[in-house]
DNA sequence: ACGGAAATCACCCAAAAGTATGAGAGCAGT
DNA sequence: ACTGCTCTCATACTTTTGGGTGATTTCCGT
């Protein structure tokens, strides 16, 4: 059943990816006819696109003229202490590489969509991780996850 | 459909690759069945001025980019290991003391519904608070509320 | 070669969190 | 008295998170 489904994706993806192919093929080909047959046409066309090329080059390369806006903003630092992970509680847990990985993005405040991009895995996956995450720090939430993870010096 | 192509990033990266793989070649045949052509040099001639015209007009139309530059002020905090509360941050946003509240249980790993019970108010008055300390810390979520709170001494 | 752990992903359902909007009550300063 | 702020609560809706289950692949150790 899945696996139909799986197949089946492969199949649209490979027809999609197909007609992109064969549209771009038939573009190229009437640029070509167009060559042979109307000349002007095609200068114009050479013209008109170089102009386009050119402003796109330009507003690329060029220095954007500034206006600058200055705005303060306050920052404050904390020193930082020198973390050490606690490597005994580490070990304990059993948690694997990913699942740290996980909890500290977690900790740093990113939702599970942005995790996944960023680990560039599924959202599904992402979920199944922290699931596994919570049921070895015998949590419920994801906050817990953070307040735990720093007491127990997993995390900065 | 969409949801489909986005599942499968792996693929869609490959469909890509080859439809731009294949496009460039054909790109280069056309471009070298173009060079046998006696036309060519008239219509480099064309593509040249044209560019450069694109160029120019480029650059007489652009606008001004405003740049907004932010100049950071760095303070440093006292290295201590007790826990004082940045009195300043505090004052510049402005929380409530209902909102430094519910920020100090929420950091605690609690839910909303377990605050409000603490505070003795209902459900949505704590996501009435949550949201408003969302907006005043520029954040979006519970996570980063706590990992900004940390950073900037609000809570130990 | 087989078993187990890890990582990946899917699907469904439920709970929690978050957004938007409106509104009333109380309190402090002008 | 008027204004502004805080705290409270509601309703309705969307998004995010979490739980449960099962499948596949890869890699590692015996």
């Amino acid at each position: 059943m899945l696996k139909t489904i799986v197949k089946n994706k492969w199949i649209l993806l490979y027809g999609f990816s197909l007609a992109l192919l064969l549209f771009l093929l038939r573009w190229l080909e009437l640029r070509f006819l167009i060559l042979s047959h109307a000349q002007d046409v095609y200068n114009g066309a050479i013209a008109l696109i170089f102009t386009i090329l050119g402003i796109w080059i330009a507003l690329k390369i060029a220095k954007p003229k500034k206006e600058t806006v200055i705005v303060e903003k306050t920052i404050y630092l904390q020193p930082e202490k020198e973390f050490v992970l606690n490597q005994t509680a580490l070990e304990e847990l059993n948690l694997s590489p990913r699942e740290m990985e996980v909890l500290q993005l977690m900790a740093k405040g990113m939702s599970n969509a942005e995790i996944a991009e960023k680990l560039f895995v599924s959202l599904n996956t992402i979920k199944t991780h922290s699931s596994k995450l919570y049921e070895k720090l015998e949590i419920k939430r994801r906050t817990q996850a953070v307040e735990k993870a720093r007491q127990l010096s997993l995390i900065a």
